[in-house]
DNA sequence: TTGGGTAAAGAAAACGTTTGAGCAAATCTC
DNA sequence: GAGATTTGCTCAAACGTTTTCTTTACCCAA
C-alpha cells in the first residue's frame, strides 16, 4: 500500500479508500489504484487486519489423534464447513495427553485464533480436570465440544447418541437370532465406551437376556486388544461381538476366522464407526455409522454461528447426530 | 499491558522491558511487573507480535486428501516436529482439486503463515499447471513439497524412492516363487504411481520376465476399482498381486478369497503404504513401509530450518525416505 | 465579497507489542 | 564540586491496515 500511495502520489489512507471503494474518493483515484494494486499484485496483510479487527478468521481444532479414520471425517467435515465460511483450520494434537492439550489451548488462546473446536484425551477424561476450557470460555472465547465431551462444561456440543446407537446395535443382533452377545468395550472413564456399554445392558435387559459380565471385555490400550480377544474365545461361548471400534470387531473376528467359526452363521459381529477397515474387512463388517463428517460440519457451523452472532443469550446447545446401522455380510439379516 | 502500566503507574514500554526481563529495568519494577502479569493472567498477543515480527510461527500444509493413512501419518509427522520447533500447523485440505489447491495457498500466502508444505493434487499433476507454486516462491515464501511433487519446480523435496521400493517388492515376490505378477496402478499422471509402475517393469525385465501389458490394470477412480480387478481374475492367470496401495491389494485379495483361491500359497499379495487395512487384512498384508510419520517429520524440519537460516545459498535439497518390506502373511517367506 | 456547502484527499489514531534514542536523577571520579 | 558515568525510566516509531476527523479547494448563492 505504501509504495502504491508514493507511486500516485497520494497518501495511505486514500490508497485503502480507493481499494474498498469508498465514496470518499473520486472513480478517477479508484481506477488507478486498483490498476496499481493488481499490478503490483498487492494481497492486503492478514496479520494487520487481524490485529486491527480483533478476529482472525482462524480456528482451531484440538482431538485427541489424527489417525484414526472417525477423526479423518470429522475434520474434513470441519475443513469443508469452515472453509465454506472463510475460515481457516489450525488442527493441534493432544495425543491423549492431558498436559498437551493444555498446551496446545494455552499457545492458541492468545489471539491466535477465534475460536476452539475439541474433542477430550482419554486422559483429560481420567483426570477430570477441565479447568484449562473453563479459562477460555472465561475469556470469552467461544468453545464448541465434539464427540468425547464432559457434561461438567457449560459450551456447546455436538454427540452422537451412544447409548441409543449402542441399543439399537444389540437389539439387531438380537433379533437376527443371537442372544450371547459380547461386547468389546473401552473403560469406562472414555464417555463414548460408558455410554456404549449402557446401551448394550440395557437393550439386553429389555429383551429378558440376562448379564454375563465375563462377556464384557474392557480394552484400555491397543497393545492387549488381540490377547484379550484371543482370552474371551478361550474362556467363553458366544454367537456375535459388538465392538465399540471396528478395530475391535476386525480384530475378533480375524481370531472367528482362525478358528474356524462361520460367519455370520456361526458368530455374528458388529463395528462402531463406518472406516475403511470395515468396508474392506473380510466378510465386510456391518457397522454403526457416526456420520463424523457431519458432525464435523455442524461443530464448525454451531462454533462460526457463535463467533459471528453477538447476542451470546448464555444458553448452549446440544447437537445429537443420528447414528444408522450399515448392514454388510457379517450379521445375519433380520 | 496497557492496564498493567496503568497501575502500577509506570510506562507500557517500561511494562515490555520488565517481562522480558530487560537490562535496562530495576529488578525491583520487574519483580512488581511481572506479579501483576501473573495476577492478570497476561498473555502476548500473538497476532500483534507476528505483525511485529513479521513472523507468525504458522506453516500451512496442503494434502489432497485427509481421509487417507499415509496422509494422516505425515501430518502425525509434520505436526509433531513443527511443535516441537514451536510452530502451529494450518491444515488445508485441496481434496484433489487444482482450483482448491491455488485458492488455499492465495488464502494463506498473505501473511498468515510462514511457509508451505505441500503434496500436489492429482488434478495439479494432470494440468501441470503450478504457477501457483512459483508466486509464493517468488514471493520469498519458502515451500517444501513431499510425495507427490513436480520436477518442474525448484523447491526443497521429501519424497519415497518410489521406483526402487517397487522394484525391491517386485523382485521380492519372483524370489518367492512368482512370476506372473499382476500390477494394480494408478494413471501415469500421478507421479508415483508412474514410478512404481515404471519399478515393476524393471525389476521384470532384469528378471527376464516378459511384461505382459494385460497384467497391469491402470485404475483411476475408486469406484471403478472392484469393477476392474473383477475383470482381471475373469481374463487373466496369475500367482501375485501386487497393488500400489493398500487398499487395491485388500481388494484383490477378497476377491482371490471369493473365488477359492489359497493365500498366500495360490496367490501371494503385496501393498504399498503399510495401513491399518494391510494390518488387520485377512490375511494380514505384506506391504511396503512408506514411514509417512518420517517423512512428515523431515518435512517439517527442512521448512523450519529454511525458515529460521537466513543463509538462502539458492540450493534445494531432496531427502529421499527409505522404503522396507514387511512380510506379513499374504507372501510366502524366501 | 463572503459564507456555506460539497467533493476529494490527507492526518492521525488505533490495534498490541518491541526497541533504540533520549532524558533526568543518582552515583562516581578526581 | 563539576563533569562523567550509570541507572531507570519514558518517548516515539514501527509493523499494515482502517476509520474518524480534519483540511483543502472549488462552486454557488446572497
Amino acid at each position: 500500500m505504501k509504495e502504491i500511495a508514493r507511486e500516485l502520489d497520494v497518501s495511505i489512507s486514500t490508497v485503502s479508500k480507493a481499494l474498498n471503494n469508498s465514496s470518499e474518493i473520486s472513480q478517477d483515484t479508484i481506477d488507478k489504484v486498483q490498476a496499481f494494486a493488481k499490478l503490483y499484485n498487492y494481497k492486503p496483510n492478514n496479520i494487520a487486519l487481524s490485529l486491527k479487527n480483533k478476529k482472525t478468521k482462524n480456528i482451531a481444532v484440538i482431538i485427541p489423534e489424527i489417525v484414526h479414520h472417525f477423526f479423518t471425517m470429522i475434520i474434513s467435515g470441519i475443513e469443508h464447513k469452515a472453509n465454506e465460511l472463510g475460515y481457516n483450520v489450525i488442527v493441534c494434537l493432544s495425543n491423549e495427553s492431558f498436559a498437551k492439550e493444555v498446551i496446545n489451548m494455552e499457545t492458541m488462546a492468545n489471539g491466535s485464533i477465534d475460536g476452539f473446536l475439541l474433542s477430550l484425551s482419554k486422559e483429560t477424561l481420567l483426570k477430570k480436570d477441565f479447568h484449562h476450557l473453563r479459562e477460555v470460555i472465561n475469556q470469552g472465547m467461544p468453545l464448541v465440544m465434539f464427540d468425547r465431551i464432559s457434561d461438567e462444561i457449560y459450551c456447546d456440543k455436538v454427540i452422537i447418541d451412544d447409548a441409543r446407537a449402542s441399543y439399537n446395535t444389540v437389539k439387531h443382533l438380537v433379533y437376527s437370532g443371537c442372544n450371547r452377545i459380547a461386547l468389546l468395550t473401552t473403560p469406562d472413564y472414555v464417555s463414548v465406551g460408558k455410554l456404549r456399554t449402557s446401551g448394550y445392558i440395557n437393550a439386553l435387559m429389555d429383551e429378558g437376556i440376562e448379564i454375563d459380565e465375563k462377556l464384557i471385555v474392557k480394552i484400555d490400550k491397543i497393545e492387549e486388544l488381540e490377547e484379550k480377544v484371543k482370552v474371551l474365545f478361550d474362556t467363553q461361548t458366544f454367537d456375535a461381538v459388538f465392538g465399540v471400534n471396528e478395530l475391535y470387531a476386525v480384530v475378533a473376528m480375524r481370531e472367528a476366522h482362525n478358528r474356524g467359526f462361520k460367519i455370520p452363521q456361526q458368530m455374528s459381529f458388529v463395528g462402531f464407526s463406518d472406516g475403511i477397515l470395515s468396508k474392506y474387512a473380510y466378510p465386510t463388517l456391518t457397522t454403526v455409522v457416526q456420520h463424523g463428517y457431519e458432525m464435523g460440519q455442524k461443530a464448525a457451523k454451531m462454533l462460526i454461528d457463535r463467533l459471528e452472532n453477538e447476542d451470546d443469550d448464555g444458553s448452549y446447545k446440544t447437537d445429537v447426530i443420528k447414528t444408522s446401522i450399515l448392514q454388510r455380510e457379517s450379521t445375519k439379516p433380520i
